[in-house]
DNA sequence: TCAGATTAGTGAATGGTGTTAACCGTAAAC
DNA sequence: GTTTACGGTTAACACCATTCACTAATCTGA
């Protein structure tokens, strides 16, 4: 179609603009520090011509942080697809753990995509962040064993005015234009299970948590258990503690 | 003792050591970034003279964020001090919501105290972490609501080995010598209810949630709600929400 | 009291950062 | 085939942390 009639320039452009994802995510992979001249240097370019490709040094960790979400997002999902299709259960606590594993080992990686303020709140990174990757993947998730078990979600009159709004019309990622409005309290849900997720990640990742619970991973396992039981998987915790912990421990 | 016969030099350090923590602190709260020229500028001196105080920027940083987390509590100690001595629930209650209150009004500050990584483990952060003064505050609360309503907490013989050394022998703040070894599932009771706060509080303040709901703060709520169950407080929660909110609004 | 040592500051210099401006050859467009 | 636009260059500016050599003031001990 369109993508066909690319001129030369384009592809050549286009080509050049990988390059440079690829180069800083390089970067930061080998624990330097992601900037421009060390990107330029590494493609064997001067750091000016980047501008022509990025208005900022921003935009291009933006631009990098978009993809490493995109490419941690393939980790997890891989994960999750270590359980069967009917187990909805397992494949979202599998993708947790990833996710879990994925930030303490690439703790830069992970800063830069979700410790990063968006403050400022441009357009084009309110646009990437509408657009997370692993975001999707984890209401699919939610959204597959909310399917398969049917656990209690709010209803959507039941939720704060404010909430309502931001379940009914989201500009957070979330795939829901398959889930009908009246069961948009799942996306609540969602928001709940993120933000316990998001504190115990990112606390031990920053450190700022006992160093022997960290290399235990119990208070990670503790809060996934607290969460367990807000959708329903109490009567399935004995199976799936095992499971974690072998996880965990691999 | 000691102090009076401090030299004269001695004093002198002291006071531009001060001088360099205000110098600081008053570049962060005007939005400006914390650098040693602009620190050295604005007492009057120049960068390398800085060097005689602080070995590094990160040790300045350090520094910074210690005092910086202190004056915070003293916030924080004060929303508690608005309610009586007797009333531990909602003392814990108003303390929450000033820090969550004062992390989304002084963005930068929060980072640099609550959202700095601890990785390099030197000796000099791993110490000023120990003392952190909003820790023991909280872990306090936490403890004068215990003595008050003996909520419920785990056995530390139930808790996981790592948890339970953790918690006998504590490197976080914690006020922990009062506390006796059987009680001491208290500290993972802390552990626990910090995580959750720390989740809501980090996400809202990097604005990696809908901006309705950050700006209702209904995901606070939610998860303070979250946790008063956890601590045997539903039955007050009717008295507490209402407070949190005018606390919220105000 | 006075010589020697310690201390708190300076200016100059190194090597790093993001960013802008002027320029230039080459590839595309008409 | 001429013109235009693009993708790169070099040079420069304004920052940044950090080190070094040096100076002037202060403290210390005989």
């Amino acid at each position: 179609m369109v993508q066909e009639q690319q001129t030369r320039r384009e592809r050549q452009r286009e080509a050049t603009f990988d390059e440079i994802v690829r180069a800083s995510r390089e970067l930061l992979a080998e624990g330097a520090e992601l900037s421009l001249r060390a990107v330029a240097g590494r493609m064997g370019m001067t750091a000016p011509a980047l501008y022509r490709y990025v208005a900022s040094i921003q935009e291009l960790v933006d631009l990098v942080a978009f993809e490493i979400d995109k490419a941690a997002t393939e980790v997890f999902s891989a994960a999750a697809d270590t359980q069967p299709d009917d187990d909805a259960a397992a494949r979202l606590v599998c993708a947790t753990v990833a996710f879990r594993q994925w930030a303490l080992a690439n703790t830069r990686e992970f800063s830069l995509v979700f410790a990063n303020p968006i403050a400022d709140s441009s357009c084009a990174r309110r646009d990437l962040l509408t657009a997370s990757a692993s975001g999707l993947l984890f209401t699919d998730l939610l959204h597959d064993l909310w399917v398969q078990t049917k656990y209690p979600i709010p209803r959507v009159s039941d939720l704060p005015a404010a909430v309502a709004e931001a379940v009914t019309d989201p500009l957070i990622p979330a795939n829901v234009e398959q889930v009908p409005l009246e069961d948009r309290g799942l996306i609540w849900v969602y928001m709940q299970g993120w933000t316990m997720l998001y504190g115990v990640v990112t606390l031990e990742v920053f450190g700022h948590m006992d160093p022997r619970v960290i290399a235990s991973g119990e208070m990670f396992i503790d809060t996934v258990r607290s969460f367990a039981t807000r959708i329903g998987l109490d009567h399935d915790w004995k199976r799936l503690e095992p499971l974690m912990r072998t996880r965990l421990a691999g």
